[in-house]
DNA sequence: GAGTGGATTTCGCAT
DNA sequence: ATGCGAAGTCCACTC
């Protein structure tokens, strides 16, 4: 990811204002070629399949990409009026003067005609595209929601502290659980491997020290890479599946940004 | 819908291979006019609100509506990899040698930035469609389903005969539920209406001098009209929601397009 | 405005 | 292949 910009770009076709035999003809090389296209004009839609659909004349853009997946564009509206999921049969023919386009697909049987009577443009061309998409949350914000709804790791748990300072280091967020045990938990953003493990079992043995009480590690992440799962049973700690999604959520719904709004709000 | 095609087309802009400084300009109007915007080029984005996100240069083609809704296009994969919901606040600027949009969304807070270093091309224009988009099953395939599922009106229900001639005409789903009684369904497409409660009367009181069972009367159909609510009460008839995409997920998942297959198969 | 359920959901991961 | 659950789901409808 964040790689340099290439410094060649891909070659694109673009017709403007075309006729529909001029536009039909780009469009089947297109779509053998399985380039991504993209048409605007004015044109009318059929669906039939899961359910069925017809729309009136109107102008829209629509997208069929390389992977067979087709979408047409109203003015307005998010998602697509009508569509098609990849791995569509493209085929394009010219009927009573339509430049009509059709995908296809066999599972489940269905049917997306599109019938453009006037084009304002066709473009086609075949985008490189190799970068890495990345979904996270900070750590941070993993901890803010875990210290604002602990019970989001387990019904009955309770914050007493977080980025709690004890002789190893810092613990990402430190509670009791219904029994009235010590929680001891430590939070990754990605899948946890044994090195997370093992810095949680420092912790916990720092503070078996100080406390009297039965003490709990739990590694909270969205994964447990292979190696830390024998690790972690063989130091009696725990593993709890915690996602960077569920947490964003529930910051969003909580709108809860930083931990001092927390502390006001409680 | 299904108007005709209007002869007057509106009108475009489009760039070709363009500077980043002539696009920005063409953007900056074109967001002002919220006009339906395609560009294409090379790109990255980053995305910060219910999540975060980050995705490294590569070409891709965004959508810019005129309801303020964005989407980034990778070139496979149906959905958008990038996108913004309607309602955003659009701005464009040039930064570091880069045409950078943002698209920025209050509640929740939400912000989506477009880097683009390089263009392809960009269009810009106010498509006109004013067509109604009609999404529907056809009375016919909400009878095969409801045959080959009485249970998706109502628990124990089992189909007796369909399109049955009595003397008003013909009833379109005829069977008996748990209790032994005599049900008859009256399906409509639409909204029903008094009409399809009166139909439906006469046609329970045909059945009710045939049989000497007690008969009930529903009216299957994805919405009541509010004056049929008063009649049907009033003649001690009932109604039953029994939507067409309901019915279309039914016949794709049992495979059942035809009642002769239905037969065949039971 | 918040909450609820549906979607031609799509998509990914488990079995 | 199939089924189950999540999604920055989106979206329409109800309270």
């Amino acid at each position: 990811m964040q790689e340099p910009s290439p410094t060649s770009r891909s070659s694109f076709l673009f017709l403007v204002k075309p006729h529909l035999k001029e536009a039909k003809d780009l469009l089947q090389d297109s779509f053998r070629r399985r380039d991504f296209v993209i048409i605007s004009g004015n044109c009318r839609c059929h669906y039939h399949g899961r359910a069925s659909s017809s729309l009136g004349w109107g102008e829209r853009a629509t997208i069929v990409k390389g992977d067979g997946s087709v979408q047409v564009h109203r003015p307005v509206g998010y998602e697509p009026v009508n569509w098609q999921p990849p791995r569509c049969m493209l085929s394009v023919s010219l009927e009573d003067s339509l430049l009509c386009i059709r995908a296809q697909r066999p599972k489940p049987r269905e049917t997306l005609e599109i019938a453009y009577d006037d084009l304002m443009f066709v473009t086609s061309c075949k985008p490189v595209d190799r970068a890495d998409f990345v979904l996270y949350v900070s750590e941070e914000q993993m901890r803010d929601a875990l210290v604002s709804r602990p019970s989001m790791l387990e019904d009955g748990l309770e914050v007493i502290d977080f980025e709690r300072k004890v002789d190893p280091g810092f613990i990402d967020f430190y509670g009791k659980d219904a029994q009235g045990r010590v929680v001891v938990v430590e939070l990754k953003r990605k899948s946890a491997g044994k090195d997370a493990v093992l810095q949680l079992k420092r912790y916990v043995d720092a503070v078996n020290e100080t406390v009297g009480v039965a003490v709990r590690g739990i590694v909270a992440a969205p994964g447990l890479r292979s190696g830390a799962q024998g690790t972690l049973a063989a130091l009696g700690l725990e593993y709890k599946k915690l996602t960077p999604r569920a947490c964003a959520q529930l910051l969003q719904k909580r709108k809860i940004k930083k931990i001092s709004e927390f502390f006001e709000q409680s």
